[in-house]
Parts: structure tokens; C-alpha cells; sequence
DNA sequence: TTGTACATCTCGGGT
DNA sequence: ACCCGAGGTGTACAA
């Protein structure tokens, strides 16, 4: 059996299920009426009301309220879950260390207790990443301007890594920086830095800002600090071979 | 009845549950062997395995894996569901507008059907964010320095939006860039901008990184540009009153 | 709607 | 372990 469920478990029957679901490495939810305490990086309580709580076999731990993408609490992968029977208590207690993170959640009624032994061999298939953009620059220089060279491939400086680093057809060099949605400030500001940068060291330093679109901000700011804008939207097709290339005579 | 769930429900029956789900504006969840689709601002493909499917009454929609906090492929509120019943096909197809994306699941089997009617009253109270530094230090401006008075919180300037901007005791205008975690480059960028956006109009600009540290690149770049550090970590405790007052005078 | 920046961001890659 | 940057980021808030 690849699931197992329980309507209005006991506090045995709760007991015997959590212990089952986490020894065969199944994906543990639970309906519940709970309260939740979270301490670590920062701190938080939420009050009583139902949620839906899913503890995955890698040790992230989520609560869902019945709105939103995201979860209310949360503990990442690698955290530790156990279930404390206390005087008329029911406690979850999830532990992550480095950083010490903890959160509780009382289960003060559980209406559906879960288990689901999860077989997946797959992985995500996702195109129309930054990475992608620079892959197809890499291979087809031409597309930024006519006599472009690309050179390096995140390519490591003093403060921080360029995406792809070039020169152009009088010799200049040109720092690119992808930005596969819309470009804001913080991407001109980041662009702006990796100039400033390369700048300490060569002169006629271009940069440019390859992206679909900016915001009015990042062109003000763009337009004032001399840099420029290549429009470019990212590539939705399969990638093709070689993504670890990071100059051109790997 | 809370709660209504069906193992290895007929298609008949997944037709049924999932309408009653909709319409009682319930959480419902899916343990199903599925393929996944996606297109929109990226676009991607996951091959059959054992997934957990989420469906959140305000349009949310969930695909987990047995691992990672993050969901493999999502929908953001405000998308709308549907299940399509083909020749031999059950689909479940969440479609968001502006931007346009489709989230398309076929479900090869499905395990465990069910549905939570969740009444959730309570929103989470957080302490330890950037915000509450900021007020921490508009309220005890000493924390920075002897003699410092902050003037603006959340101030929009040309480039951007300052945390605080205030004088210290000599009449140097500085601003603030608050951080609840380690700053890196990416924070020493962001304060840089403010300051040389500010220093545009004025001379005697000071640029304070406020943060509980600094990765070892952002200590180069703020020691190159002649910014400062102040460390402070975020305040975990209960927030006091006025969240909204931007300045000293409203 | 757009712009701006935070987030217990998470996650992956590199050193 | 730390550093750095992407993300279909999501989310809140203001203009």
C-alpha cells in the first residue's frame, strides 16, 4: 500500500501512523486544527486554526494556510521531525541545526492523518533561464552587435562574477549582464559594479544590460551611469549540449 | 464533515470531489502518478512519478516531490482551475492571466483523493524583521551613533528608497541600509546607489551598512567606497506601536 | 498596473 | 563552510 489514512485518528493511532510514515520514508500530511511557535533566524507565533501540514522523508516540514503560494512556517530539507506526547498534548516538533532553527505545531484535533510512499525518478525539464540566454550569446555573438567576441563565462572579479565578459569589433570590453524577466535597478546596480570593477584595471570598458524589458528606474539610472541596453527575450527551447564551456578553448 | 477523502477513486468519483471541493471552497489534496506541463514566463516538462497536488481555494496551486521546500510546479493565487476528463484522460489545468501561464496535470493514477474545508482565522506574528530594526533605531537613534537623529524612514529618492536618512552630530547627511541577515555585495551595491544618488545634491554624504555582519566581499567593496558598517542584529520582539510614521513629524 | 525591495527567502554552483 | 547570484521567485506596499 502506497498510502495510508486515518479520519479522526486517536492519539495512538496518531502515534502509530507518524512512526509508520517516517520509517518508510513517505510523505507525512496532516489536516489539522494546530498552533504553531517558530524560533530561529527570526520568530513567530500563529494562533489556532486549520491547516494542512506535509513532512517530506528529506526533513522539510510545511504549513499551509488555505490561501497563499507560500507556507505560514516551514523548516528546509535536513531538519529533524518528531512527534511529543505530552499530559493531553500533541506536539510536532520539527529541528534544524546550524542555523538552530525550531518549530512547534500543536495538533489540538487532527480531522485526516496521511502517509503517501512517493516514487519519483523525475527531474524538472525547465527552459527559458538566465543561463540560457548566456548559452545562446555564447554560441551567437552576433545577436548582442556585429563584431561581438564573448570570452569568459561567469567569470569570477574582484566584486563578484560577470555573466559573460568580451570585447567588441574596436577592441573595447564588454561586460554583459542577463536578466531573463524585466531588468530592475539592482540589475543596473549590479552591472554598474561589475564595470566599475573591470574599469580599476583597463580602460574603455562598455557594459551592457541584455534583458526583455526595463523598468522606467533602470533606464534612468542605465542612461545616467553611460551603460547600455540590449533587448533580449530568453530562449524557450531545449538546451543543447555542453552547459560547462566557460571560455571559448575549454 | 471537515474533511471527505477517497482512496483510488473511479474518474467518476474524482469528477465528483473534486467539483465539491471548488465549491465548498475547500483545500484539496491529491496524492497522484502524474505528468506535469508547464507554460508561461519560463516553460518546463516533468515526466510520470508520485506527487502531492495542493489546490488552495483563492487559486494556488501546489505540485510537491518527496523532496525539497520548494514546490516542483506551481500556479500563484488568483489562477483558475479545472479538470478535463478526456478520452482516457483526467487533466487538471490551472490557468493564470497577466501573465499568461498554464499549469497542465495529467493524472495517471490517482491514490488518495480528498478535501479540507480549512476556517483559519489567525495571520502570523513575526518578529525579527529588517523593518523592526529600522524602528528600533528611528525610535533609539543612539544605537548608531551619539548624536544621531534620523530624519526619514522609507524615503524615496531619485534611485531607489532609503531605509533612513538622518545627520549625525556634525551635520553630515547619512543614510542607512538595514540588513536582518549577513549583508553581501548585493547590500554594499544597493547603499552605494543611495549614497551617490543623495551625494548628486548634497556634499558630506555618509553611507552606514546597519547588519549583525558582512560576507568577506562585501567588507572589501564597503571599505573600497569609504562606506561603514554598524552591526546590529534584528530585534526579536514583540513590535511595538506605530508601524506607519515616516517621518519625526507626522 | 508598475516599481521597488524584503524574505526564517530557497537552491545550486563554486571555492 | 562561506560566498555569490538566480528564481516561472512570492509578497507587501506605495505611487
Amino acid at each position: 500500500m502506497k498510502v495510508e489514512a486515518k479520519f479522526n485518528p486517536s492519539k495512538e493511532e496518531i502515534i502509530d501512523l507518524f512512526s509508520k510514515g517516517l520509517s518508510k520514508e513517505a510523505i507525512v500530511t496532516i489536516f489539522a486544527h494546530c498552533k504553531v511557535s517558530y524560533d530561529g533566524r527570526a520568530k513567530s507565533e500563529l494562533g489556532p486554526g486549520d491547516r494542512v501540514i506535509i513532512i517530506k522523508p528529506d526533513g522539510s516540514f510545511l504549513i499551509h494556510q488555505k490561501e497563499k503560494r507560500e507556507p505560514v512556517n516551514w523548516q528546509p530539507p535536513g531538519s529533524s521531525t518528531s512527534l511529543s506526547v505530552g499530559e493531553d498534548k500533541l506536539i510536532l516538533k520539527s529541528v534544524r541545526r546550524k542555523p538552530k532553527e525550531t518549530l512547534e505545531v500543536e495538533l489540538i484535533d487532527v480531522y485526516l492523518f496521511s502517509y503517501f510512499q512517493a516514487e519519483d525518478y523525475e527531474t524538472l525539464a525547465l527552459m527559458g533561464s538566465e543561463a540560457e540566454m548566456a548559452d545562446l550569446v555564447f554560441e551567437s555573438p552576433e545577436i548582442i552587435e556585429p563584431g561581438f567576441k564573448p570570452i569568459f563565462k561567469e567569470k569570477p572579479i574582484r566584486h563578484g562574477i560577470v555573466d559573460i565578459l568580451g570585447k567588441d569589433k574596436n577592441g573595447n570590453i564588454v561586460v554583459l549582464e542577463f536578466k531573463r524577466r524585466r531588468a530592475d535597478l539592482h540589475a543596473v546596480s549590479q552591472l554598474k559594479r561589475y564595470v566599475e570593477t573591470i574599469r580599476e584595471e583597463y580602460e574603455n570598458v562598455r557594459g551592457i544590460l541584455v534583458a526583455p524589458s526595463l523598468t522606467s528606474g533602470a533606464r534612468r539610472l542605465l542612461e545616467k551611469e553611460g551603460l547600455e541596453f540590449k533587448k533580449l527575450k530568453p530562449p524557450k527551447q531545449e538546451k543543447s549540449r555542453k552547459g560547462r564551456q566557460k571560455t571559448l578553448f575549454d
